[in-house]
Order: structure tokens, then C-alpha cells, then sequence
DNA sequence: TCATTTATGAAATAATTTTTCAATAAGCGC
DNA sequence: GCGCTTATTGAAAAATTATTTCATAAATGA
């Protein structure tokens, strides 16, 4: 999809704050409110942008705890693999999966309302899936930037 | 906060999508839209709902990569910490930055236009910084699962 | 150049959000 | 339980915001 400059401000406003106003948007970018709408839309239907959603502060709905955690699996055959993609994306505690290259083999970033919350997570994705060889968990202590945001170049 | 099942459903919903409208909501939970809106308001106002975000797709950006990182300190003096997270922070291409417990200091989650680019981030954020002891990277091959969400029990 | 397509802004319309207000429900002291 | 206060609720009005329409202007390309 063809973008300009005006297209770069929206994506980086809405990355920040999804309910600015078109107004607001055809503020910063010069453009009539109707244009910026047409914009938004196109952005919409390209899937540049993909969703728009909430981000809710943990530790305030009781899930007190994140966790960095470096998966290893026995065998590497896409079957194998798949299983497990699987069983984490289904799973509500876990917030994002990557396949990696490296030692290990996925990372995970989970949330947990406490340890033993935790353990049952562990279980229910390692223990019970045999082709899991080991796994490493970073606990966070501290949560300094969490954000999913790509931001674009703001010069004309 | 005090909150119930309709709150509940209305955090779950508007993580999905944050653009369901009151009338939605109000159908969701059987409440009115007029206390939906009230209800709405509460979570911003109490920082449940932190923000509301647009999600963009990096490689629809330009931003084709994705990287794991953990990163070894050589000191952990919190002042030391402190400049370390304070560089991180401010990055645009960091998007998530944990303080983890574990053989590393930190764990970053990170985009990049290319190698070359991510070159130059290594630069910015390790070279530059003389307190980072080493960085285990690990390139992503497949982003599984990408969000944040904390999604509560539906049960009444 | 001319024809065609595409993008634009102003205005009208539609949809959504926010406020107002009266009624009901929930707490609380006694 | 009774009376008092405070909270929460829904319907309707008001305000704001999003979307469509339509005529015009700019870009594209034979």
C-alpha cells in the first residue's frame, strides 16, 4: 500500500491514542476530517492496521506477575513444533510467543495472578507435552516499556 | 477498583476490540448503554484500561524484523540500571523492555528494518553504553502470538 | 492533449458518545 | 426493620464524532 507523510503521522497518533479524533488527525496532518477518514479506512482494510485494542494494567485485573521464559523442544519437525504453537496461543496466560533461532527455541512472555498460578501454567504447557526438553524462566521484576508499537519516520 | 462480570466483559471485549461501541456493550452485558459509558469511563479513570492502541503490522512498515534479546550488565548498581533502562526506553525500536531475574539483567523485544539496521541498534543501546557485559540475540522467525492482553474469567 | 481514474473538501446524514434528570437500589446508623 | 444518605441505573436530550454524498481538482496514462 502506497503511504506518505500524512499516513506516517495518523499510524504513529493511533499507536499512541486510538480514540483521537479525525478532527485531531486532520489537525496534524493538514487534511480535511472526511480525507483523514478515508485514509484511516484504507489503513483498516490493508491491515496496516491490524486491531485496535485496550491495554489493561495487569497487576489491576490480579495478574501480579510476568514471566520471560526460553523454550527448548526435543525434536524440531514443523509437526512437532505446531503442537506446541498451538497450545501456547490458545492459552489466555500467555501474552506472546516467538519462534526463534538460537539455543532455544521459542520465547514466551506470560502473566500469572501469583507462583502457584504459574506452576499450573507450566504444567499445562510444558509437563503435558512430552517433545518439551527444557525450559528457562526469567521472573520480571520490572515491567519498563511494554508496547507493541512500530514507530515511522516524521520527517516529510 | 470494584468490579464485576459486566466489567469483566467489558475489559475482555474492548482488548479485542476497542472500537465495539456502547450499544455493543451494552448488549454484551445486559446493561444500558448510558451505564456502559459510566463503566468505561471508571476503567480509564483508575488506569485499569491504561491505553487504547492501534496494533500496526511491522513488516507492512518497513519494519521487517524482530529480535529477542537478553542483556548482561556489567554492574547492577541501580544508578547503572537506571541509565541502561532510561537508553532502552526511549528507543522507538524497543518495543518491550523487562528487568528480569535470571542469568541476564534484561530482556528486550525489538524491530528492525534489516541486519544492517539492527547493527546499528546494537550500537545505540550496547556499544555505546559500557556497563553492558554481552547480548544473547535471538532473531524471531515467527511471531505466534503478539499482544498483551489479560483476559479475565467469564464466569458471573 | 484529452480521457479516465483517483483523491479531495464541504456539507449533509448517520452513528456514537456524553450529559441530564428522575427513579431505583444499596449502605449505614440506630 | 426504619429512615436517611449515597450510589447506580436507564431513558431521553444534547453534543460530538464518523460516514456518505457530491461536485471539483489533481494525477495517470494512452
Amino acid at each position: 500500500m502506497e503511504m506518505d507523510w500524512a499516513d506516517n503521522q495518523i499510524i504513529n497518533t493511533l499507536q499512541e491514542n486510538a480514540r483521537t479524533s479525525l478532527d485531531q488527525l486532520a489537525h496534524i496532518t493538514g487534511l480535511s476530517s472526511a480525507t483523514v477518514q478515508r485514509r484511516v479506512k484504507a489503513l483498516r482494510d490493508s491491515d496496516v492496521i491490524l486491531r485496535e485494542i485496550a491495554v489493561i494494567d495487569p497487576s489491576k485485573v490480579g495478574q501480579r506477575m510476568s514471566f520471560v521464559i526460553m523454550v527448548e523442544l526435543e525434536r524440531e519437525r514443523p509437526d512437532q513444533i505446531d503442537i506446541f504453537v498451538r497450545r501456547a496461543m490458545k492459552d489466555r496466560q500467555v501474552q506472546q510467543c516467538y519462534y526463534v533461532t538460537g539455543e532455544a527455541d521459542f520465547c514466551l512472555i506470560c502473566t500469572a495472578k501469583d507462583m502457584e498460578d504459574f506452576e499450573k501454567l507450566t504444567h499445562r504447557l510444558f509437563f503435558e507435552d512430552s517433545n518439551v526438553r527444557r525450559f528457562r524462566t526469567s521472573v520480571v521484576m520490572g515491567r519498563k516499556k511494554v508496547g507493541l508499537g512500530v514507530f515511522l519516520d516524521d520527517e516529510r
